[in-house]
DNA sequence: CTGTAATTTCAGAAAATACTGAAATTACAG
DNA sequence: CTGTAATTTCAGTATTTTCTGAAATTACAG
């Protein structure tokens, strides 16, 4: 049904739905939360339902998941009797959420699983070797999500800087060698 | 109908599964990777068909799917005339791969879509704020894409060192700082 | 070649997921 | 309170995805 929406948009809102569904988040939510971030002011469940042909109560379910997520907040406008939504300014702030969610989502019940079946203590050879894989496993992971969180804790202008070094962010990692010592 | 396996090891495979099924992968792929990356000797297919208890088919798609992802390689034993399957001895290496294949399948595609909606020149105020949105999240997304390419080179044992740097690990990030003057 | 073992393909069954419309609930203006 | 607008819930339907078994293909030992 789609209406209203320029060809533009109209293309980045259906990329979003299909990548989206590659993603935690399905295709209609996916369709949403773009819908949401590429415009202005802040949208109610009814424009988003006009906009993108889905039922109300479609749109009711994704709303309360990009809520759930964090990605959108509720805001009530003056004058108006409904519920408006709004993402964050920032793509930034976008990125942080959904790194943050993902980890809590994804990351985080997997460290729990390997750590819990690490206390084991190997019943033979082939356990044994299991649980080298899973401590490989574990520490790799613990690392990465330790590089994350840092990288998560610059704002959005310290981030800009980081942009505008370009491809020269080689040298950061040169100096993390120096660092090391090697 | 999972024979053989050990509680440890069924558990772990269990739990890749239902990992798996929110990542691209499947849940019934996801288990077959954590058999194969958790045993030491390689697998044939009759060996993952019989351990999860999936149909032969079932396996035969997703060995086929985890060959084209580059996560496990085909192998000969001698004497054998069926074809086995093994993980890489590095869980680094699963890593990268996974983070080379996803960026491949998922980020690229909208880097592109993104840069073909710039260069069309905005037609209402409304366009040109959905491009000002684009262009950010393009610029992010870019950014943060060099950022793993360059975490992507380091090998197994930078990486080990990078490891055992532990939660100093802000400190590379303070160099950053500095690097950036301020 | 021939026969058999191994693997792949694929149409359709089964399962999981997403979506809708109707009914229920909530929010609030008057 | 009352009535109406807005939102949510949820049972059922539609769609998509996954999985299987049977048939086809391929690989290779003899």
């Amino acid at each position: 049904m789609t209406k209203n929406l320029t060809p533009m948009i109209q293309s980045c809102v259906m990329h979003f739905g299909e990548m989206g569904s590659r993603w935690g988040i399905n295709r209609t939510v996916g369709q949403m939360y773009a819908l949401i971030v590429l415009n202005k002011e802040p949208l109610c469940a009814d424009d988003i339902a006009e906009a993108l042909g889905f039922s109300r109560s479609n749109v009711s379910m994704g709303i309360k998941e990009l809520l759930s997520w964090e990605l959108i907040k509720l805001q009530h406008l003056p004058g108006e009797r409904r519920e408006f939504y709004s993402a964050p300014g920032d793509v930034w702030d976008i990125a942080k959420t959904l790194i943050e969610q993902r980890r809590k989502r994804e990351i985080d019940p997997t460290l729990s699983t390997l750590r819990n079946l690490l206390i084991e203590s190997p019943a033979n050879s082939e356990e044994e070797y299991a649980q080298q894989r899973m401590r490989e496993m574990h520490e790799l992971i613990e690392m990465l999500t330790l590089w994350t969180s840092e990288i998560q804790r610059l704002d959005s202008a310290k981030l800009g800087k980081l942009l505008k070094l370009g491809s020269n962010i080689g040298k950061v990692l040169d100096m993390k060698d120096k660092l090391l010592g090697r």
